[in-house]
DNA sequence: CAACTATATCGATGAATGTCAATCTGCATG
DNA sequence: CATGCAGATTGACATTCATCGATATAGTTG
């Protein structure tokens, strides 16, 4: 329980700069420098791409345990991961779990970037 | 001598994929990672951040130090993972280390996103 | 309820990373 | 040439992280 939804929140601290002189606040990059540390790993930006070009926008684990080569517990890991950051949905319907992309949240990632 | 210019780099691997089926390679995965390493720490977004909104669009390595509240081999560190990762330029004049924004640097990492 | 399956969590381990102090390299100036 | 300064490099250390095997949880089915 530490940080859900962190894309968003990273969003709203940036939505006010001035964006001509100040520097990042220290805890704005830090929201900010979380979202990146959950892309910053290959396997974890496999598995965004599979989710986004899976059938109905949703794959389950077992969907994306083979094609990344990992042990099942390490790719539930990178999911957790992804979910935290507020990149990734995750929704239980009886034995699976299905994970879908957050609307919007690769956008609003892109747009950290702009609001440096 | 590992990987300059990375950013340019991993745009060029993804500018043609279907973006429907295809999932990332391993090895534009490795190469996407690589940029967002790069953006992954609060006191590099932070540089970024105060080269960006610097008088011409340059700091040195002088400037960079006191408001991150690093020790200087730190500050230098950090900016040489920045060089690497094809985001920010450095110029030598005299004694001093220039740092500007690599132009279209930013935009091309925002790119790299839409293209997963 | 027992067995099975899908997924999550835990604990351990090796690798990568951020930071610092110390040192090195060039440039500039007396 | 000697001194001083800006910045890079090196080596060490502590922390974080990716991965795995083992185990726990929860839903499904016999």
């Amino acid at each position: 329980m530490n940080s859900l939804q962190t894309v968003g929140t990273a969003l709203d601290a940036a939505c006010c700069a001035p964006s001509g002189q100040l520097a990042l606040s220290a805890e704005d990059a830090l929201r900010k420098a979380a979202v990146f540390k959950a892309l910053a790993d290959p396997n974890r930006l496999r598995l965004l791409s599979i989710v986004k070009g899976a059938d109905a926008g949703e794959a389950c684990v077992c969907d994306l345990t083979e094609p990344l080569d990992l042990g099942q517990p390490t790719v539930s890991h990178h999911l957790k991961i992804l979910v935290d950051a507020g990149l990734l949905h995750r929704e239980k319907r009886g034995t699976w779990a299905y994970y879908s992309l957050v609307p919007g949240a690769i956008e609003q990632t892109a747009g950290l970037l702009a609001s440096l």
